[in-house]
DNA sequence: AATGAATGAGTCTTCATTCAT
DNA sequence: TATGAATGAAGACTCATTCAT
């Protein structure tokens, strides 16, 4: 929202299904050993990508961040003994979030039509806005978030030209890397240009959606 | 460098050549009244527009801007009386700038092949790209800039779309509008992609201008 | 190790053989009713004593002195009600070790010769160390500490004033109690030279064997 | 006074007189370049001395040290930028002092009785007093001063045996080592005794120079 | 006009203590 | 009784802003 058109680099690996989705393998958070404890992980978690998107990483405070997820301060630090675990934590469940749902759909690429295959980016692309905004948010000012984006772009662009390639035989490995690249910029525009715009956003995804299978369409 | 894809909305304006280009429309920077003044002010927003990207609007502080522009900090307040006025003054020269680029292109706009259009829109990119990431850095923190921005955008979509109906003559109002939108980010994948990346920026770059030819010459 | 030199007064009553020994004479801990209990306080204390000495008091953190002593936090509460609670158990222990300590030595005063009795005060000295450097670490910071201390330097004062007075017959009161003070004193270098300084630490604990002799000696 | 008998190493190098006895030369602290500017560091310097001597250095809180000295807390990290910064500041003020003390002692050390000897160290004790406390209240909380103490009480004990040597020519390198230590030692019962207790203070001090000197007569 | 020392509100983080399980 | 998650007051430190020089 305060974030209209974040169009930054996304993230889905082409690495196997994450094997844990918990903020605990992002490193020091200490893991919840009750259920009560892992609902309140993940509401800590959401009111950090609330928060990181709404104001920034910086501007969003630790204080506000628990109270919004309705916790005290020291119950925050319980599980994230830092600001910067709790963004690693939110990134790291992003990621592994992105990485399963384009594995996924490399699975059926090779079933697909353009058109399909341009609509189930698109579903995947509506499926992550949530905590993307956040993970942007976060880029400038956490280092290590900012060292891990870059893999995860890698890997993510590997995974669409695999795709590509098996949506489109004729093509060659090299076109295939630059198209993912613009594959996945074009894919952005649906968070950028209709999340942002409630009223007009359905016309841009349907747009997202035509653009996306005439690029496909004329790549060989 | 450290926002390696930062793809937002942009903006330029369509509204008749902007007046002042300094922090003057600002309204609270006071005006230097010697050509050194002029000079300094343009330091200052220089080394706030590079921190404010390099580390984002929170994390730079005013003590190191002012360094940066080898002034004192008393200096950096004289001239802008507010962190905050410093970022509108620094989005002001950015919002001029594009707005200026756009409307001449506009001009020319009914002369040029699709292809010549495309590449005209990637070269007003290209030209914009040093404002554009502090913008962007300030846009989550700073909420007046937040506020400007969805007009600048608004205008530069105006224009643009303007710019199609010139080069497209059978392209609906309506059409134009979505298209605008579209263009608008694509022409962005020049700073997310080409920008970020110095080694393979050329490709993308090129991509882009692709893209753009494509999309651009499909639309009816 | 962490306290390599010192020497703060020490600790020895007057007063007839500590009653108890336990914490119980804090007033606030909780008598454990069976041998488990007893043993647990005495780990919890122990530990206690380490960290405070280790990090000092304010840097010692209840979690992790129960933890060094393989309880939980809770556990630790049930017994010591505060953390000045648990220092005041620690001092209070010390304290009554060092008056029976003393107390047995005033009995035998009168048959040693000024070597012995000063051979008998330096390992008095060395039997004390393991708490003593806790006691100091804990006084700074714990006023309950810091008032309880100078009666105990009294008491133990008064003690060696005493036992000066049946090993040098002919010694004024008035005397024996400045005397007194500075055989405490010297006491200590045993804990401040000698502990310290494990190499030459032989040496150093000869020295104050000698020093003491001599100065007792001269008393007249 | 809240450290009744503090009886650490204490310090006096034997090196040649300290070049700087200003903060700067700890480390970070920023140089004050006005004359108000050193007053205003020695007071920040004399507050924290007090505070930390009063209650630990973990217990003085640097607000509270700020305020003392008649300044805002920003002011005080304007000079030093953390709490250990500070610490060291003041360690190497007594450093400084005590070096230097005792450099002039070693001068004269030649032309001395015994006696005049034992009460030019005394006289040298007290004159140091007033940061000793502070030092040895930072010394477990700090660890660069933890690691700077030991030099600093070597360098110390170095320039006292120096000075026994040219008092007593017979002694030998080997006993004047050992015995530079006892002498250090006895020197601190002039703050544990003397200073803690104003009342019977003279006769402490004076006991003091009495053992002093007969310690210093019976070397060989 | 220029300078930079002074200010203090606000942030992250720690840890003694409580209490539900 | 034992446990350890939850709490929030308090402390170190930062930095936008002011103002005396």
């Amino acid at each position: 929202m305060s974030n209209p058109a974040p169009v930054d680099e996304n993230g889905m690996t082409g690495i196997a299904h994450s094997t844990a989705v918990t903020a605990a393998n992002t490193g020091q958070a200490k893991q919840p050993k009750r259920e009560r404890g892992k609902q309140r992980v993940a509401a800590l978690m959401n009111a950090g990508a609330e928060l990181f998107q709404e104001k920034g990483y910086e501007a969003a405070t630790m204080t506000e961040i628990a109270s919004r997820a309705g916790a005290a301060i020291g119950s925050l630090y319980q599980f994230f003994p830092s600001k910067e675990a709790l963004a690693e934590a939110i990134f790291a469940r992003y990621s592994a979030r992105a990485t399963d749902l384009l594995q996924d759909l490399a699975l059926q690429a090779s079933t697909l039509s353009p058109v399909q295959l341009a609509e189930a980016l698109v579903d995947t692309m509506l499926a992550l806005s949530s905590d993307r905004d956040a993970t942007i948010a976060m880029t400038d000012s956490v280092t290590s978030i900012e060292e891990r984006r870059k893999p995860l772009r890698n890997a993510t662009r590997n995974t669409i030209a695999t795709i590509l390639c098996e949506a489109v035989p004729a093509l060659s490995k090299a076109r295939a890397t630059v198209a993912s690249a613009m594959v996945l910029h074009i894919m952005k525009s649906v968070q950028a240009l209709a999340i942002a715009e409630k009223e007009s956003g359905q016309a841009f995804v349907a747009e997202a959606r035509t653009v996306l299978a005439v690029y496909i369409s004329q790549l060989h």
